[in-house]
Parts: structure tokens; sequence; C-alpha cells
DNA sequence: TCAGGCGTCACCCGAAAGTATGATTTTGCA
DNA sequence: TGCAAAATCATACTTTCGGGTGACGCCTGA
């Protein structure tokens, strides 16, 4: 961004100065007043094009910085552990892998669960995960 | 599109004419060229900006044109009637909920349910959207 | 015509998931 | 300090899933 904005104002300055130059000693005599003025716009257009895109460019990069819906989270309150779970559930784990990853029993885990579903009105894992991830819970 | 550069055309040819018409008129002898120069760089850059936004903004106001990867599909041997059925898994119906749906028995879902885990080698139904999300075999 | 893929269905069995209920411990906070 | 919520675990039971196997009809390409 800085770095487009200078190069922008180098080339600005040094046009200018060159074509001032070359007004004075050759092209003001040769070309008309008409093609000068030609000249510097469609120069000036494509530096602003040019200086457009870098900026905008800049914006593009990054489209997808996940936020978590903390509002729908403690809305709907859901627990930290609940949402361990639901993690670890999005990507597949069964019920006795969550509970290994989290050093709990898997009834515990399956505790979480029935509170989750509860909680997010639905009745299968898969549809928790869905709803989760339209409600930004979880990624 | 074609609008944006027929407005920029029109801009660009009245802003010149109007220029040569002031710059004959009374500019030229009250301004020095120096600055003369400076307001039409000005002009064509903010037009070369404008004219820059608009063109890239139209590319970016549709971003998730979802296309399903079909040479994975292909790839993988995934049937019509297996999609149908890893896209309802998707959003979370049962078995009995899909096979009523597809006016097919439960087994027959089985059986889709099967092959597709085999197909995309996986052991679960959250594992199968897991993984068909994510090699865009389903939205 | 015949093999092979696809779609359909069935039966069985075990594993995983989910429900219901109750209990204990931890912990944050009023 | 004491209460409520959260976290933990258990037991028992039902439902759903998933694996394995086999079968039948249809269609297509070799």
């Amino acid at each position: 961004m800085k770095k487009t904005i200078l190069i922008y104002g180098l080339s600005l300055a040094v046009l200018v100065f060159l074509l001032e130059y070359f007004e004075y000693r050759y092209f003001v005599h040769e070309l008309s007043t008409e093609v000068f003025v030609f000249l510097i716009a469609l120069i000036f257009t494509g530096l602003g094009l040019w200086a457009g895109k870098k900026l905008t460019n800049q914006t593009k990069i990054e489209p997808p910085p996940f936020e978590q819906n903390e509002k729908a989270i403690r809305y709907l309150k859901i627990s930290e552990r609940e949402l361990e779970v639901l993690e670890l559930v999005a990507q597949g784990f069964s019920n006795k892998q969550i509970s290994d990853k989290l050093f709990v029993s898997v009834n515990t885990t399956k505790t979480h669960l029935s509170h989750l579903y509860e909680k997010l009105d639905v009745k299968r894992r898969t549809q928790a995960v869905e709803k989760a991830k339209s409600l930004k819970l979880i990624e």
C-alpha cells in the first residue's frame, strides 16, 4: 500500500518533470497542444488504473478470515467443553475418539452431545455440524 | 462494463475539449504550464482510479459460484445415486429420511452409503461429508 | 452374448450413537 | 460462603449406523 503510493507519487513527479522538459525543448513545436494533453491524460489514466488495481488487490488477497459467532454461542449458552466436542464431531471423529482426545469417558462425551443437540435443536450429529457451521459456531 | 467504458470515454472527450477551450481563453495566461499539466494529471488519475474500481468491482460481486469437482467425482467413480445420498447425508438426514426422500428402502440407502465410504476411504458419515466438501463433490 | 456396473432389496450382527435419569465433583461468582 | 452452572461419570435401554453377504433385473460396451 505505502509502496504503491510512493511509486505512484514518484512516477507522477518524474513524468511531470520530463513532460515539462520536452515540452519546452521539442514537442511544443512539433506536436499540437491537443496531442500533448491527450498524451498526459493517457499516461495518467494508465497510472490511475494501475494504482487502483494495486490498492484494491491488496484488500482482495485475504478473503476468508473466519470469525466465530461468539454472540450466537453465548446466546445458545454453549459451554467451552461442548464447543470442543462439537469441533471434533465436525472433523468426523467418533464419540470414542473424541473421548480419548479430551481424556474423558464416552459417557461424558455423549452427555455433552446431548446438551448440544438440545441447544441446537437437532437430533443427530450431522445436523448439529450443519447447523453449527451455518451459524458460524465452528469453521 | 460497457457503460463504464462509455462514460469514461465521454468524460475524457468532454474534459479534453473544455481544457483546450479554457487554455486558449484564459488560463494559459494566468496559470503556469506546470499547474495546467498537474491539473490534467490529477483529473485523469482520478478518472483512471474510478474506471479501475468500476471494472474490478464488476468481477468481485459474484465470489462463490460453487463449481462441482466433476473430475474428482468421475475419478472416484461415484455414481449419480450415490451422490444424491451423499448430499442428503450432508444435510443431516438419517438413513430412513433419505430412503423416504428417494423412494427406496433403507437397505438400498445403506448399500449406497457403504459404496460411498469405500470410494471416499472413510468409515463414518461425518467423515464422508467432511471429505466430500473438501473435495468439492458437494456444496 | 456375456461381463460388469448400477440400482434395488434383504437379512444378520455388532458397533456406534442417542435418550433418560441420576449422582458427584469443580468452579465461578454473587 | 454458598449456590448454580458446568463437567464428569455411570447404568440401562433404544435407535441408528455400518459391515458383510447374497441376490435380482437392467443396461451397455466389448
